[in-house]
RNA sequence: GGCGGCGUAGCCAAGUGGCCAAGGCAGAGGUCUGCAAAACCUUUAUUCCCGGGUUCGAGUCCCGGCGCCGCCUCCA
């Protein structure tokens, strides 16, 4: 079969085909540090995580790069509020995000290259595009002349007509056209700047990622990805400069993701409708590993190139959907030693459910495809557990969810883990001495048929949250 | 105004022209249980926003509506 992935530059899935054999290299546009990462971001850096996951679970090499912008307007902005130096503003969200990203499973990319540090780079990528007759100086700064890159707006699916008809920003009059966009601004007193040929200056917006991902990637390089809101402008502008710099190919496979919405509405700064990554953990009932997981699961069961609405009942939803797993790990940990006519049927499953897994995935990384693999094992391993399965067996699957779901980052805790984590944070609780003891009390009061008691130790233990499960034996196990 | 996307059960959500339209959550009934919980079984869209068309056959392609969202300004 093999992978296909939807390219947002000729609108259609695609077969994927690296441009070398067993390697990937892709780049993906990080954050613009200059606050706490919503939701939003959270949602890119996951799906890229994923995809970059994938392909390495088949077996790709992948050199992935996610930069940070810490040259910037609202950089500025905010180190002036906060009294602060520019760099300190943008080594402070860095971090942050960082801490973010750990906390929800984000695995660190193979490079994260901060754009200051390549400033280099840039100046000489703008040379070329002036000796090649693309940008223009004015005054200090430099501009990338748009009529003249004939494939402007191939990208976004328009044209410069209507570009300059939707316009709406106050144009800068020395440009020689509104469309125009900067390479390099001359800096005003006290703003960050670097040296150049043009005087003191700092880069534009798109030209960082152009610098970056042809410095670690070469150019042409497969995937380059970003949030659907960088279509237009930043990744069509670095289109145009890449190309009109080099002559060649700048990227192959382009892919964006889908917002994440509240209540149908982009969530963004500007309409203030966001919740920062921190927040929603702070907030959370569960603890951090939980929350992660459940944000996880929530966020993978929609498409990447959908949309996503968030809201704190579909994240409970995503939670209960983890408990049930969690509860079948239990089951096959518990099952007894001996073998059962479970057992002979485990495998078709296990590879039932890597064919499935792999069908998805390959479909355009679709991770609700793969989780509805994935839950479709869940009822059929309860059903042979019921039926009888072997301890080894029930190992054999545990590992198989562990393996597989690695790739989407879930199901990588122990079910013992999952329960503790899933206690409700801050409230009253009780040691796990003070639960057995009670049960070993509620216990006893069963086998002497004082239901009375019984049900009353159940509500006491209920109160701090604490659900008990019999089991036919006659023993409970409980859970936070 | 231009461009793009979406509209599938109470809710979330797959669906790359062709077996009964994945999966989850919630609900209902049942098995099990002292009662529960968990697990399991059954059940929940004669139909995929509406109207035309192409086709032997369309949720899936085409045209026209209606509704929602996004981009066109910084934005993941």
């Amino acid at each position: 079969m093999g992978l296909r992935i939807y390219n947002t530059l000729t609108r259609q899935k695609e077969l994927f085909e690296p441009l070398t054999p067993g390697e990937v290299r892709m780049y993906v546009c990080g954050i613009t540090a200059y606050d706490l990462s919503h939701l939003g971001h959270a949602r890119s850096a996951l799906v890229f995580d994923v995809i970059r996951r994938y392909l390495e679970f088949t077996g790709t090499r992948v050199r992935f790069v996610r930069n940070f912008t810490d040259v910037d307007d609202k950089i500025i902005k905010r180190a002036e509020k906060d009294g602060v130096s520019p760099a300190e503003v943008s080594e402070r969200y860095i971090t942050e995000y960082q801490k973010d990203m750990e906390r929800l499973g984000v695995l660190p990319a193979s490079v994260e290259p901060k754009a200051t540090a390549y400033i280099p780079q840039m100046i000489a990528l703008i040379e070329r595009l002036l000796a090649r007759g693309f940008a223009y100086v004015v005054d200090g700064d430099v501009f990338f002349e748009v009529r003249r890159f004939a494939r402007y707006g191939r990208l976004s699916g328009r044209n410069l007509d209507e570009l300059l008809a939707g316009a709406r920003v106050e144009v800068d009059e020395r440009k020689r056209d509104p469309r125009d966009f900067a390479l390099w601004k001359s800096s005003k007193p006290g703003e960050p700047s670097w040296e150049s040929p043009w005087g003191p200056g700092r880069p534009g917006w798109h030209i960082e990622c152009s610098a970056m991902s042809m410095e670690h990637l070469g150019s042409p390089f497969d995937i380059h990805g970003g949030g659907e809101d960088l279509i237009f402008p930043h990744h069509e502008c670095e289109i145009a400069q890449s190309e009109a710099a080099t002559d060649t190919p700048f990227v192959r496979y382009w892919v964006h993701n889908g917002f994440v919405q509240i209540n149908k509405e982009k969530m963004s700064k500007s309409l203030g409708n966001f919740f920062t990554i921190r927040e929603i953990f702070e907030k959370s009932p569960y603890g951090a590993p939980v929350t992660a997981d459940a944000l996880r699961y929530f966020l993978l069961a929609t498409h990447y190139r959908s949309p996503v609405d968030f809201s704190d009942d579909a994240l409970w939803e995503a939670k209960r959907a983890l408990d049930r797993f969690y509860g079948l790990f239990q089951r096959l940990d518990e099952s007894s030693g001996a073998a059962g006519p479970g057992d002979g049927l485990l495998l078709p499953l296990l590879e039932r459910l890597d064919e499935g897994f792999r069908q998805a995935m390959d479909d355009d990384f679709s991770t609700p495809g793969a989780i509805a693999q994935f839950q479709l094992l869940r009822g059929e391993l309860n059903r042979l557990i019921d039926a009888g399965l072997s301890r080894r067996s029930g190992e054999r699957a545990r590992e198989h969810f562990r393996s597989f779901g690695r790739v989407l980052g879930l199901f990588q805790s122990s079910w013992r883990a999952w329960e503790y984590e899933s206690g409700t944070a801050g409230a009253e609780t009780l040691t796990d001495e003070e639960i057995e003891r009670k049960l070993a009390e509620r216990n006893e009061a069963r086998r002497r048929k004082d239901f009375a008691r019984a049900d009353e130790i159940r509500a006491e233990l209920a109160a701090f949250g604490i659900a008990i499960e019999d089991r036919p034996d006659g023993t409970s196990r409980w859970k936070r």
